[in-house]
RNA sequence: GCCGGCGUGGCGGAAUUGGUAGACGCGCGCGAUUCAAAAUCGCGUUUCUUAGGAAGUAUCGGUUCGAUUCCGAUCGCCGGUACCA
């Protein structure tokens, strides 16, 4: 009837399996106070980054991640540990609300279902998740907490002096004012040019930007009253305590990177009778100031100029507005306008012309420079191209152009600082300033501020009231969570920065006096703290219990091991670390750091090389993927495909082949009957073999080795020669075969536990301890040297594995190929590397 | 530009502290089985070759008895970031 039969029966057993686990909750991890929980045990947090359940269902990148997990998961098991290894889902966001305004239904309901998607197609793949502990950020019970811990973030504010956030009430007692405290708090209320998406509706947060871009949306400035909040606090800890992590170091180096820090002072000059300071990370340079540069936005620009420069200045200034970050970006050739205004340059009294330029950024420092055209490009472009002077005032190593040139050297035309390196120039300077009174040394940051706040429907509303009179901000009450949107017919974004939420009048006014906020919560604030969640998920009285907490999390880093794509690593990986940092600063956890090691798994590529797309229809759906060759198939396909952190491409026949060495490991118990009905070949015997004994203990090893290296790849291959040799064998004595399918289990746990139940093995595999390595096994009592004649192999001698290095050299010499390669020549030196080779040096 | 990563057969890749380069898989070729095919099993498969060898891990150079591995330079590709002062 089947037009072709499947190589082994892989569609009569998986799902059968995935019941069994189900309903017997196999892989359930019973927390503090929980039936069944075992104390004494290890317990180990194994986390994958939940998906965001879009109605496209899972994609083939999906199982990578999440099968690298299952397999340490499920080995760390076997080896008695108690391991919470959780599923759930990030079920805020844009594209929710779009495919529902799109469709016409309300978000709740097409997340629901595509909630239910996801949760089959993972389920189909045989995943061992304690679905007990399954999360959704859109639950109210869940809304609820993170409403929570956006209060201790609204209630909290950056202590300086102690590098941590404390509560606002300490504020209060010493008797600060509202004004004066809003002004401090980690969640703040701020007008500035944002992120403006007009295409979607809301603004994003600088993260965000490119992604969106990318995605086609538009995206401008525009200046806003918006919640933010204040993570540039935190920055230089974010960069200190990334440190010890064990996270790949090209992450690392993403965030420190996008944070940004850079060491140098700052300078006031006096402009006009105004302070005007600049940054520079060179203030070695500062006699060779030779005219400073305002950004357009800058707040001085029109008190300084002067009335002949007037209209010059603003009629750039307008220009410089209109343009949007794109333009302004692409535009590398400089422009700008001179304001009429003089500096003076503190440390020499000169009179140096003051400009306006986009090349100098409100956003970055103070939106002021002081140019010094002789070292730096930029400046050196733009006083070319405006005749402005440029004065040497380092002179680099060798002979190098000083021209524009960036590089440190000797000081030189810098009064007290002549023959200084820069390295010292830049001390004695930084002393100057400070005696003098005229500036000081800087650390300054690249990271901006978070945009926390959304102009959309679909995400948690911020728990805060606004007095209609006084327009004073406040949080609502505890006891008032979780707030929840209101029942709309149309959500659609109105282009209304204020948000949908607006037109809701009934929700809107909480009192007479007191009005709701109006924004939303980007989807970033439930997946800040889920991985807490996970540990304690239907606590009614906190968002995680100090018991759950120390059991699971670790003092270093609370997640053992996470897992999950690398585009996170400025944006969900970062603001995590901030929230968790909040969250121990106030007392709320003890960790200092939510990941102690993450991994991040390669980008599966479409089969053409290129990234998967619907347009370029080289899309791989993982549902058809199992339709025909089985949910271990392809597991085993996507751990074999390559190293684990790798880009790599798609290849059907790469799945074939997989499938093959399943089918093969099946065929060693099971053979056909005339019906073409599987049944027990009888080749697994009750006996031994020493050749296959020490195959499969060699296997023990190379699995166990790849499985904690992340070395997938491998480990397969080492089962692939295995099964090899249990096909070529007559007969398989049956502690060995059980043994290889343990090894197989967590990679390929329906084929293992069937074959497993088929032998009359009554416990669940995933139930059995990890197979112990015998090493006597591998020992060997002949062993083979290579013989090398001036680094080039010539034999291959078999000697007894304890030779000693005379006999070997002895054994090396005699032999017949060697004795002719160094015939006429003499034997200068010989090096014996015990059990690996022998090198003659002969000339 | 700056930061990070990567260059090994026709293809994906292996070689864990420097020690047999190409494991394992794909593809291809040959054979067995079959009436035939599929499936399966076995053998072969870096290149050149005067068949003894020679060359070979992006390129060039260095360290070493010995380098895919360590060091230096160059080229190429990928990712991040970018008038960040």
């Amino acid at each position: 009837m089947s037009e072709k039969r499947k190589p082994y029966p892989f569609d009569q057993f998986e799902s059968k399996w995935q019941s069994h686990w189900s309903e017997n909750k196999t892989y359930r991890a019973p927390g503090p106070g929980e039936e069944g929980f075992d104390a004494s045990k290890p317990k180990y947090y194994i986390l994958d980054m939940f998906p965001y359940p879009s109605g496209a269902g899972l994609h083939v990148g999906h199982p990578e991640g999440y099968t690298a997990t299952d397999i340490v998961g499920r080995y760390k098991r076997m080896n008695g540990y108690n391991v919470l290894h959780p599923m759930g889902w990030d079920a805020f966001g844009l594209p929710a609300e779009q495919y529902a305004i799109k469709t016409g239904q309300h978000p709740r309901v097409t997340t629901e279902a595509n909630i239910n998607n996801f949760r089959r197609q993972l389920q189909e793949l045989g995943f061992a998740y304690d679905w007990d502990r399954e999360v959704n950020t859109t639950d109210p019970k869940y809304i609820r907490w993170t409403q929570w811990i956006f209060l201790q973030l609204y209630n909290s504010y950056f202590c300086d002096e102690d590098q941590k956030a404390k509560p606002v009430s300490d504020l209060e007692e010493k008797g600060w004012t509202q004004e004066q405290i809003d002004e401090v708090r980690l969640a703040f209320i701020h007008e500035a040019p944002v992120n403006w998406s007009p295409s979607m509706g809301t603004v994003l947060a600088n993260e965000e930007v490119q992604e969106w871009k990318d995605k086609g949306e538009t995206v401008e400035r525009r200046p806003l009253r918006q919640w933010m909040l204040r993570i540039t606090k935190y920055a230089q800890r974010l960069i200190d305590e990334l440190e010890p992590l064990e996270w790949p170091e090209s992450i690392k180096a993403l965030q420190r990177n996008w944070i940004g820090r850079s060491e140098g002072a700052e300078v006031t000059f006096d402009v006009e009778g105004n302070d005007i300071t600049v940054f520079t990370t060179r203030p070695d340079t500062l006699f060779g100031a030779t005219y400073m540069v305002l950004a357009p936005e800058h707040s001085l620009v029109s008190a300084i100029t002067t009335a002949p420069q007037k209209e010059a200045v603003e009629a750039y200034v307008s220009a410089c507005a209109s343009k949007s970050d794109m333009e302004r970006g692409l535009d590398k050739e400089k422009t700008g306008a001179d304001t009429g205004a003089f500096a003076i340059n503190p440390v020499n009294g000169e009179k140096i012309p003051v400009w306006i330029a986009d090349y100098v950024m409100m956003g970055y420092g103070s939106g002021a420079i002081m140019a010094v055209p002789a070292h730096d490009t930029r400046d050196f472009e733009f006083a070319q191209k405006f005749g402005l002077p440029i004065l040497q005032v380092v002179q680099p190593h060798g002979d190098q152009d000083w021209q524009g040139c960036t590089n440190p050297g000797t000081a030189i035309n810098s009064g007290f600082l002549d023959g200084l390196k820069t390295k010292d120039a830049k001390k004695k300077i930084i002393y100057w300033l400070v005696e003098n009174r005229k500036g000081e040394k800087k650390i300054q940051f690249k990271l901006r501020d978070w945009l926390f706040s959304r102009q959309r429907y679909w995400g948690e509303p911020f728990p805060l009231l606004w007095d209609k009179e006084t327009g004073q901000h406040s949080g609502v009450c505890e006891s008032e969570l979780p707030l929840l949107q209101p029942e709309m017919e149309d959500f659609k974004p109105t282009g209304d920065p204020r948000g949908p939420l607006i037109n809701c009048t009934d929700w809107i006014n909480y009192s007479d006096k007191l009005q709701r906020e109006t924004n939303t919560m980007p989807q970033w604030a439930g997946s800040c703290w889920y991985y807490l969640r996970y540990c304690d998920p239907k606590n009614t009285d906190h968002f995680i219990s100090p018991e759950n907490e120390d059991y699971w999390g670790n003092e270093d880093g609370f997640v053992d091991f996470y897992v999950g794509g690398k585009e996170h690593a400025v944006l969900h990986l970062l603001y995590s670390r901030f929230w968790h940092k909040v969250l121990n600063d106030l007392g709320h956890l003890k960790s200092k750091e939510p990941f102690k090691k993450y991994f991040a798994p390669g980008l599966i590529m479409g089969e053409d090389g290129q990234k998967m797309s619907k347009s370029l229809g080289n899309v791989v759906n993982p549902d058809d993927v199992v339709e025909k060759y089985g949910a271990d198939s392809l597991r085993l396909y996507e751990m074999f495909m390559g190293p684990l952190d790798q880009d790599k491409p798609w290849a059907m026949k790469g799945v074939e082949g997989v499938h093959r060495f399943l089918a093969k490991v099946w065929r060693v118990a099971c053979s056909e009957d005339s019906e073409g009905r599987w049944e027990l070949s009888g080749k697994i015997v009750e006996g031994r073999n020493d050749d296959l004994a020490k195959i499969t203990h060699q296997t023990i090893k190379r699995v166990e080795g790849a499985i904690n290296s992340l070395r997938f790849n491998t480990a397969i291959s080492g089962m692939m020669e295995c099964a090899n040799a249990y096909t070529a064998a007559k007969e398989v004595p049956k502690d060995l075969f059980l043994t290889f399918l343990k090894l197989l289990s967590p990679f390929a746990p329906h084929l293992a536990e069937e074959i497993n139940s088929m032998l009359e093995e009554s416990e669940l595999l995933s139930e059995q301890t990890w197979p112990v390595l015998d090493e006597s096994l591998l020992v060997e009592s002949e062993i083979q040297l290579i013989v090398q004649v001036n680094g080039k192999l010539r034999a291959r001698i078999q000697v007894p594995a304890d030779v000693s290095k005379e006999d070997a050299e002895k054994a090396a010499l005699a032999d017949g190929n060697i004795r002719a390669h160094i015939d006429g020549k003499t034997v200068r030196k010989v090096i014996v590397v015990p059990g690996k080779l022998v090198n003659i040096v002969a000339n």
